[in-house]
DNA sequence: TTGAAAGCGCTAACAC
DNA sequence: GTGTTAGCGCTTTCAA
C-alpha cells in the first residue's frame, strides 16, 4: 500500500494546524491569512496532496455525486435522459453516475437503500417494477426523485410524462389523415398504472372521440424493443389482418416495425403509417425518418433537477413533495401524411 | 437530520460489543456463537440498522463499486460495453457506475484523480481524448484498465481491438465482391494512434493487397455518428463522384449513410454495398440490416474484467501489466452482397 | 486569523 | 467466541 498524504502531512510541512489546511482547501472566505495560504498551497502542492473524499464524507455527509438508476443501460430512451441531467447537474458543481437496475425490482429497491444512497447527495430513480406498495416501506435519507408512470407513494418527488395525452395525440393524428385501421404494438392488459396501460388508454380515448371503433385484432401486447416492434409486426402480416397505421408505444418498437414492414414489402407512409412514441434521435434516421411523441425530455429534466437540488440545499424544512407532468408534442416527420 | 442507528446501537441493544456487531454483519466464519449472532440479527432488525459504507470504506480501502468512464452516455457501442460489465462483475460482488467524459482531455484526466478514483475499488476508463503523454503523470493508486486505441503508458493495463485488421476485413470482403470504388465514411489524417487512422490504414492495406488502387476522392474525414454519415454521403451523391459501396468507420456512421442513401434514391446492396464497424445490436434491425465488423466485444469485455480482477485481488506484488487484443470477426448481412 | 479537541461509523489487530 | 483499543482522514465546534 503506497501511504497517502494527508490533511496532516501538509499541515506539518505547512508550520500549521490541520484546520487551516481544511479552511485553505475548501476556500473558506475570510478564515485564512493570504501568507499562510500561500505556504499552505506550497506545501499541498510539494506533496502532491488530493483530498480524500471518503473522509471528507464521513464527516460532512455530502459527496457531491447524484446516482441515477435505470432499468436499461442501453435504453435510448434513459441515456437521452441521463445526458440531460449530467448537463444540467454539472452547472451546480454536481457529478452524476448512471446505475443499471435491470428492470427487475430488487434491484429497485436495492438502489434505494440506506447503504447504495450513502454514496450519494441525490439520487434518481426510473421506476419500471415497483409501485406504491413495493415502495411503501422505502423512507430514504437522501433526496430521491422517481420518474416513470408508476404509482409511488406521495412522500416522494415525482416526474412523469403525459403517457395518456401523448398517446391520443398520436392517434387522432394517423385517425385525422384518413386510417381507420391502427394496429397498437404493445398495448393490452398490463397492470392499471404501467405505461403500456396509460399509452393504450390515450388510443382508446382518440378513437372514442373520433367516433372509430378500435379493431381488437390489431392491439398487440408487450412491444418495447426494436425485436419486439419487428416480430409483432410480422405476425400482424402473416395473420393477414389488414391495417393501415402502426402506433408504436415506443420509437424504439416503431424503428423495429419500420425494419419488418420493409421486409413485407409495405411502403411507409403511402401503404401504412407509422408513430412512435419518445422522440429518440435514432428516428431522425430511419428508413423513412419516424413520425414520434415528444412527452417534454426537455422539461422533464429541467424538473428533475430543480426538485432534487430544492431537496439538497433547501434546509431540513420539509417542503411538500411534488408531482411534474410536462405537456407533450407531436414530432411530425416522414412516416406519417401530412395531417 | 435523522438520526443514524450505529452499529454501536446495536451492540448496545444486543448486549454485545462492537467487533461482535461488525463479525455478524459480514459473516466472518467462526468469529460469533450462534445465540450470539441470532441477538445480534434480532436487535439490527429491530433497530432497522444498515452499514454505513462511507465509514466501512474509510477504514476497509474497499467500496464494492467500478467505475466505468465513457466519451458518451449515447453512444450505443460504449453502453453496450457497459452492459457486459455489469453482468460479469455482478457475478463477483461488484457494481458498475457509469460516468461520461465527454470525449474532453480534462474530464478523462479528472476521472483518473484521486479523489474521483477513492470512490472505486477499479477503474475502466474508455480514452478518446488523451495519449500516452497526457497520461505520463498519472498514477492512480487504484486499479486502472484502459480500452481505446490511443498509445497509454505501458504501467497501464490496456484493452484494444484489432482496428488496422477489423478494417482491412471489412475492405477485402467489398473488393472481392466487386466493388472498386469503395466511400470511406471518416479516414483521413486523424492522430496517428487515433481509431480512424488506424481503420484507414487496414481499409488502405486491403486495397494494396487486391491491387486495386484508393479512390482519394472517396476518402471522407470525420465520421462517427448518423448524423455525420448522412451528411458524408450527401455530399459525395451532390459531388457527382461515382462510388459502388461505402466503408462507414462506425456503425452509427453507416446507418446514417444507410438513411441518405435511401434519400438519393440508391438501393442497397443493389447500387452501393454498406458495410460498417462495431456490430451495434442496431444494425440489426435498420433497413437494409448492416453488414460490420465484430471487434470481439464479448472477448473485450471478459479482458476488461479479468484484469481488473486480477488486480483488485491479486495481492501487493505488482503482476506485469498487460494488453490485449481480441481477432475481429466479419458479420455479413443484407447491406452487402454475399462474398 | 488560527488551533485543539472531538468524533463521523466502522474494522484491523490484538488481548482475553 | 468475545471485547478493547486505536485510528482511517477529514470537518465541526469552540476556544484562543
Amino acid at each position: 500500500m503506497v501511504t497517502r498524504v494527508t490533511i496532516e502531512d501538509v499541515a506539518r510541512r505547512a508550520g500549521v494546524s490541520n484546520m487551516t489546511v481544511s479552511n485553505v482547501i475548501n476556500q473558506r472566505p475570510g478564515r485564512v491569512g493570504e501568507e499562510t495560504r500561500a505556504r499552505v498551497l506550497q506545501a499541498i502542492d510539494e506533496l502532491g496532496y488530493r483530498v480524500n473524499l471518503t473522509a471528507r464524507q464521513l464527516r460532512s455527509g455530502r459527496t457531491g455525486t447524484i446516482g441515477l438508476a435505470v432499468p436499461d443501460l442501453q435504453s435510448e430512451y434513459h441515456t437521452a435522459l441521463a445526458d440531460r441531467l449530467v448537463d444540467r447537474l454539472e452547472r451546480h458543481g454536481l457529478r452524476l453516475v448512471l446505475e443499471r437496475t435491470a428492470a427487475r425490482l430488487s434491484a429497485e429497491l436495492d438502489s434505494l437503500s440506506a447503504p447504495r444512497l450513502d454514496a450519494y447527495d441525490g439520487f434518481v430513480l426510473s421506476v419500471v417494477a415497483g409501485d406504491a406498495e413495493a415502495l411503501a416501506a422505502v423512507r430514504p435519507r437522501t433526496p430521491v426523485v422517481l420518474i416513470g408512470e408508476q404509482t409511488v407513494p406521495d412522500r416522494f418527488d415525482h416526474v412523469l410524462m403525459d403517457n395518456v395525452g401523448g398517446a391520443r395525440l398520436a392517434t387522432a393524428t394517423l385517425l385525422r389523415s384518413g386510417a381507420r385501421r391502427i394496429a397498437l404494438l404493445g398495448g393490452g392488459d398490463d397492470p392499471e398504472h404501467s405505461m403500456p396501460h396509460l399509452r393504450t388508454q390515450g388510443y382508446r380515448a382518440a378513437h372514442a372521440e373520433a367516433g372509430v371503433e378500435v379493431v381488437e385484432e390489431l392491439v398487440r401486447p408487450s412491444s418495447f424493443t426494436r425485436r419486439d416492434g419487428h416480430r409483432l409486426v410480422e405476425e400482424l402480416v402473416a395473420a393477414g389482418e389488414p391495417f393501415d397505421a402502426v402506433f408504436a408505444l415506443t420509437d424504439s418498437a416503431a424503428l423495429g416495425a419500420l425494419r419488418a414492414l420493409a421486409d413485407a414489402g409495405l411502403r411507409v407512409p403511402e401503404d401504412v403509417q407509422v408513430i412512435g412514441f419518445d422522440d429518440l434521435d435514432a428516428g431522425r434516421w430511419s428508413v423513412p425518418r419516424l413520425s414520434t411523441v415528444d412527452p417534454g425530455n426537455d422539461a422533464m429534466a429541467d424538473a428533475v433537477c430543480e426538485l432534487l437540488l430544492a431537496r439538497i440545499e433547501g434546509g431540513p424544512d420539509p417542503r411538500p413533495t411534488r408531482v411534474v407532468m410536462p405537456p407533450p408534442r407531436l414530432v411530425e416527420r416522414g412516416s406519417t401524411r401530412l395531417s
